[in-house]
DNA sequence: GCATTATTCGTAATATTCTTACCAACGAAG
DNA sequence: CTTCGTTGGTAAGAATATTACGAATAATGC
């Protein structure tokens, strides 16, 4: 299923070495995509003024088994291809366009990091959580915010969970760690000195250092396992956006394989954990 | 071109209204949503264990003119890339699966947000936003978290913003606010009792009180200008993930937002809080 | 509990759409 | 000017989808 990026530009590109009704074929697709794929044979070998066979044979050129599967071709190339687009904001919008910029901007960061997920590194890091004995999340800027959100999420396996969003404090625990003490350090560009201070100071002794950060960057030379992640955030952008929400879910990735990892039986504990907050809220009429 | 966010979506969420033979046609197809695109009505048929026509009239029910017309759709709606619905994560699951799960979960999230975006709420927020003198976030457990990313984000607008996680500190500063003071109270329920009870009191004083919560929730009772997402957080999940996502996009929104309210002149400051973080990191070899 | 009505679903006929086989027209090379 | 190769169309056919109708099932009223 490797299938070409966009079916228009193959089209586009050998117009030239088509034969005569072959490219009025491709013109007459070309000047409306989104009709030829709900058209008939027929009518489209009309639109191009053709026979109907020979609106086949095009097909076949471009590498489908026939007319329907070629509109199945040309339906999903036009879909992927125009939907989501980051689209930078600019002032001359407003409020009904940029919010959807936006959205689509976040939805278009999670489709990509989705991609190329690292598997492998993933893998590892959650058997290093599950069986590390203390957890600490470092993480300063945005990415504290971020670190404040995994506290939330892990400290519900029985695992001793720390944040700290001061860079001193963040030395002074690195130093002091020991044997099944985790460090996960996170930050985008992976290029914060202080954090990557704490790293290399976490790496000297018998703790682990695990970090989610941008591939070669200096933090992720002092992890023993990185986790990088694919987001081109938009360095015109002066407010950093989608990079943390790919974090987030990455973390949710994280802390979901640690649960999977406990087994079914884990689940009462997390109930548990859900209910003790029932006192605290308002009951649903 | 009113595009459905996703086919596979509604279909799932219609699943429990339809009659038995056009849900094993839904089921077929979720199934395996790529072989139905490229299948012939017989072979789903069969695959569903029904008759031709039982196909025909599903896929009419679903605003298709047809068999070939439905395929059409789904085939692009599968282009977006968003192929699982809401799947919760099962414990059959393993590595190659669940993260894909968990990714494609968040974007169906955000996309479902983006259709229903309250524009209206969401303008109000900007403005009060844009004329508040002291901007105060408060959220608790996971929606602190995403206050604390507020606080990184609209710091930079000038405006003195605070954040606190302590209920106390919450109440005492609702309890001394004044004319100018903008309280944004973050709550995935709306129905958190010592939020809500912040709320009341900072709705006793001068201030405003702008909320992102749940419609017609207690929270939002409280509330001046109520922002309200759809989200539907998977209740039998004991992690909660998607809904803070969700809320992070909505406070970018709003940052956006101001930002765009103050013109192009107000690039420069962003520019200059960007800079001066440039000595604390190593740089770009 | 039975009869009546409505809904659901499959069979079979029909209509549509696509593919193939074959032949004619055109053009280039000998 | 013939011959071969290429190109493109016609028409027959195969495959696919749709419709009409009636049987089976479920729902409602008496």
């Amino acid at each position: 299923m490797t299938s070409e990026p966009n079916l228009l530009a193959v089209i586009q590109r050998q117009l030239g070495e088509l034969n005569k009704s072959e490219a009025k074929v491709a013109k007459a697709i070309l000047k409306a995509p989104e009709e030829a794929t709900r058209s008939s044979i027929a009518s489209l070998a009309t639109a191009a003024g053709v026979s109907e066979p020979s609106v086949n044979r095009f097909c076949k050129r471009f590498g489908a088994t026939g007319f329907p599967d070629f509109k199945l071709q040309l339906a999903t190339s036009l879909a992927s291809g125009v939907k989501y687009v980051s689209r930078a904001v600019e002032f001359s919008d407003d409020i009904n366009t940029f919010p959807s910029k936006l959205f689509d901007n976040a939805i278009n960061a999670l489709l990509t990091a989705k991609e190329g997920l690292p598997l492998k590194a993933i893998a590892q890091a959650v058997d290093q959580i599950a069986q590390a004995r203390r957890v600490y999340f470092f993480g300063l800027g945005t990415s504290a915010a971020v670190a404040r959100d995994a506290e939330h999420k892990f400290f519900r396996f029985n695992v001793p969970v720390f944040t700290h969003e001061d860079p001193l404090m963040q030395r002074m625990l690195a130093a002091s760690a020991g044997v099944g003490d985790l460090f996960f350090f996170i930050s985008h560009t992976g290029r914060t000195k202080v954090l990557i201070e704490a790293a290399e100071i976490a790496r000297q002794t018998e703790a682990t250092v695990v970090s989610l950060t941008a591939e070669g960057s200096p933090l992720a030379e002092k992890s023993h396992c990185c986790i990088n992640v694919k987001v081109e955030e938009d360095t015109e952008q002066y407010l950093p956006m989608t990079s943390r929400l790919v974090q987030l879910v990455i973390l949710d990735v994280l802390a979901t394989g640690v649960t999977l990892r406990r087994g079914e039986g884990f689940t009462p504990h997390l109930a548990r954990i859900k209910d003790s907050l029932k006192d605290t809220r308002f009951p649903t009429s």
